[in-house]
DNA sequence: CACCTTTATGATAATTTTTCTCAATGACTC
DNA sequence: GAGTCATTGAGAAAAATTATCATAAAGGTG
């Protein structure tokens, strides 16, 4: 019998709608979801500023989720394109879960608050870099630095 | 006596005038310019792609260079904004020097080929985000992802 | 529903990366 | 040239990451 994804802590909440768009992406691959994945995603799909893998870690022990599966859940995450990276206020990797499609990232340096960037419009600029130096452009990775608004003092 | 700086080996050139800017980097902070700091920034100076942590510490083992000293002078030069970090092929930090100023890095999936990308303007999604979001904006870190001439595949 | 094949898991160990400590060295100022 | 104080490298220690392998279980099949 398939396990009982309901029985998840209430701290935990995630829509069974992705879980169904996790099966679909896992089984492409051959993979299989398992209630550690799950609620390895939940974790991650909760938490605003994203999470180094030592924090998941640490977070996940709660639910007797070992570090090898955290580890191994959140690269099949990452490739997926469940998860994206992003650095922190001190440079650490961090992982956040994408809930949009394509976005980027504003970073508070103080709190590491996160906000997503829907707008980003740099095709102009991809194909003009193509042209001018012969790389066949795939991606690019945008992230902006500042200050949030409850961190920022106030002027004057 | 002030440390020789030309008993530099000859695979690692460097023009003096970057000295005297480190010298001047340092001295503001109120730190000293050594030769190991020196040597240190030329690995990187020489280095197309960038170098990890530990490469560098490799490589300058032939210089009797201990690691705690590369990842100090990393940090330091770093923070003085001569070296920048980019991500390599597989997601690992990479320090590569920045020879200009405000640059991107166009950098490929296949080999680690960096090349910088001067061209950009964020500065009008910069105030745009400012205004949405509450945000003060006060940098980004953008990297496009590809394939470099040598590794696309000839079209057809 | 029970079975079966194959992937997933977690404890553990091993490895790698990063940080810390401290005595000795040496850069830079006067 | 002397003194001050940052710097260095060896080594230990801590932290993060990867590898191993016996056991558990997901998901298809009859």
């Amino acid at each position: 019998m398939t396990q009982d994804y309901d029985k998840r802590p209430d701290d935990l909440r995630i829509d069974n709608l992705k879980i169904d768009d996790l099966r679909r992406a896992f089984r492409r691959q051959g993979l299989r979801l398992t209630p550690q994945k799950v609620t390895v995603w939940r974790l991650f799909a909760d938490s605003t500023k994203g999470l180094t893998l030592p924090e998941a870690c640490r977070a996940l022990q709660e639910y007797a989720i070992g570090q090898a599966t955290v580890y191994r859940v959140v690269n099949s995450l990452c490739e997926l394109g469940f998860l994206l990276h992003i650095h922190g206020p001190n440079g650490e990797h961090r992982y956040l879960a994408g809930h949009s499609g394509h976005v980027h990232h504003l970073i508070c340096r103080t709190c590491g608050h996160v906000r997503e960037v829907t707008d980003c419009d740099l095709s102009t600029l991809e194909k003009l870099l193509a042209a001018q130096t012969g790389f066949a452009v795939e991606g690019h990775h945008l992230e902006f630095y500042g200050q949030c608004p409850r961190c920022t003092p106030l002027p004057g």
